[in-house]
DNA sequence: GTCAGATATGTAATCGTTTACAATAAATCA
DNA sequence: TGATTTATTGTAAACGATTACATATCTGAC
């Protein structure tokens, strides 16, 4: 079908090793073999076949990208951080979104067990830490972003969690509000748990206690911000002076419910949000600024 | 180093074609040696070699897309609905963002001519058609997303512009409107080109005339709608009645601009968009939906 | 009991590279 | 000059699958 190598030598009249030489920059072969050579290839448009190529050297060039289904913006600005220095090294992306558990292991067994890629970049997988492990023991390296496991051929690089929720809760306080209502995360993922931790442990510090019911409990989705929201209002419970939202989406839906019952934000309820994403910027929500964009450069970065 | 076929053929006695046939649930092998073959592969835990596959089929099971670096919303929902509809089918997706014309021309060959892909989606794409035309030449089915060519084995499936401007301008002609500020597309693209025919022709339906210096110059980045609307209020003069974005990011960008200046929006100005990325929802913009997960859902289709 | 046809399995070439090792020619040295 | 090193180039075996073709076994029809 196409040009293969066997078209050069027989254009040029070398052996396979010496084209192949000259296609890998090897400087076993210079002068004017190789100039024949480069002639034929540019003559006939030779390129190497990238499945023979990976076949051959046990390698394939790729990295590897499973993103859960969740927060859109988010996603696209860690793969272009990553598509960023994965390019510079010569790597190309192959990409999936994974909807449940079930999909993430298929993934897996396709990326990885088939050796698809040479490297694997997880954000905020759901699988198990065992599933984990025994990826890296088939020696597939592996980034995990948002995940805190380390180990032989594993990193992990994560958002600064702790950190920026005190800070958001140390602006809050420094305004002068107490009367906080706290819009959390899923239970049981990492990035809700620390988030939380953060704020309890930036209230217990400057001596703010707040009631249970000022928790309010989230999925980090726009909707769940939205009932939330609603929940409270329906309740007929007071209005907080502020609401601290795990993340932007939350804080977007609970602000649209705000609205559409006519209050007015931030004038009536001081909103701070996590992540700062695109919207953010525009709705009048302050938030913590994560540099998303750095972390899949790092994650690119780690998995050489 | 992993286990591959042979050692399953050891294992059970049987030769490489029984057991390439098990894998591939050919028909011709059937009761008690598929059962002993597919034990062995269980218990070692054999996966065929995707680059060895790839070589004796002439086939990779992926599907290449490449987009251009601007649009962010816009990029990540097409990417899902292409995906979608590639994992149904048995494909991977194989992603890259090109930053100009070289860039692109490198990604083609990698994924074209070193046959990383069996077929491929580019976006808005900037290369010259004669390129285009040239990897259909080698065998490469495309799908060309906004942009009109068509041929053997070339798709090309579009947002409809045309509807939609003409769809935004009624509205606003509806509400009275006739001092209307245009906030155009970067010239020469075609998206930009089409929505701006679509605007004079539905201005012109109308019977109503703008005159020239009501189409402002844009390139569809958020930063080009803030120069646009900066200039306009610099030079001092009277502030339109509506402005009609041609992508959103514009749209807001402007709105910026306006808020800063202490301009109630959209109670002085009213504000039209295109595209309805996530954002206009929450900033009180108007803006027409397009459905750009479905669109990238028929660009999967169209690849098979 | 033999033969045609179906069914199940194996043999070996092929896909297009890379690379260890061998071979040859040219250059250096005593 | 002959021996030794160095610089090139070639040979052929991987890499790990698929698949056309050949072979063997088992039906049942006659």
């Amino acid at each position: 079908m196409s040009v293969t190598l066997k078209d050069i030598c027989r254009k040029t009249g070398v052996s396979t090793a010496t084209v192949s030489r000259v296609i890998n920059d090897s400087s076993l072969v210079t002068g004017p073999t190789r100039e024949r050579v480069m002639d034929a290839i540019r003559e006939l448009k030779y390129r190497p076949s990238h499945a023979a190529r990976a076949l051959a050297r046990q390698r394939s060039d790729m990295l590897g990208v499973i993103f859960p289904q969740i927060h859109s913006g988010f996603f696209s600005q860690v793969l272009r951080g990553i598509d960023e220095v994965a390019a510079k090294d010569g790597f190309h992306l192959m990409t999936a979104f994974s909807h449940n558990v079930v999909d993430e292991k298929k993934l897996i067994t396709h990326f990885v067990h088939e050796r698809r890629v040479d490297a694997l970049i997880l954000l905020n997988i759901l699988l198990p830490d065992r599933f984990v492990k025994s990826m890296v023991e088939v020696g597939m390296p592996l980034v995990l972003i948002d995940r805190p496991v380390k180990g032989e051929n594993l990193f992990s690089v994560s958002i600064d969690n702790l950190g920026g929720v005190e800070q958001g809760m140390e602006h809050l306080l420094e305004h002068g509000y107490r009367h906080i209502a706290i819009l959390c995360g899923p239970k049981g993922t990492y990035d809700a748990d620390q988030r939380l931790k953060g704020c309890k442990k930036t209230l217990s510090k400057a001596g703010v206690t707040l009631p249970q019911e000022m928790f309010w409990a989230g999925g980090f989705t726009e909707e769940s911000g939205q009932v939330a929201m609603s929940k409270w209002l329906d309740a007929g419970h007071t209005l907080p002076e502020a609401i601290f939202a795990l993340n932007d989406a939350m804080a977007l839906g609970a602000m649209h419910v705000l609205r559409e019952a006519g209050y007015r934000v931030p004038d009536q309820v001081a909103f701070m949000g996590f992540d700062d994403n695109e919207t953010a910027r525009h709705v009048g929500l302050t938030s913590i600024q994560v540099p998303i964009q750095e972390l899949g450069q790092m994650g690119g970065t780690y998995s050489d």
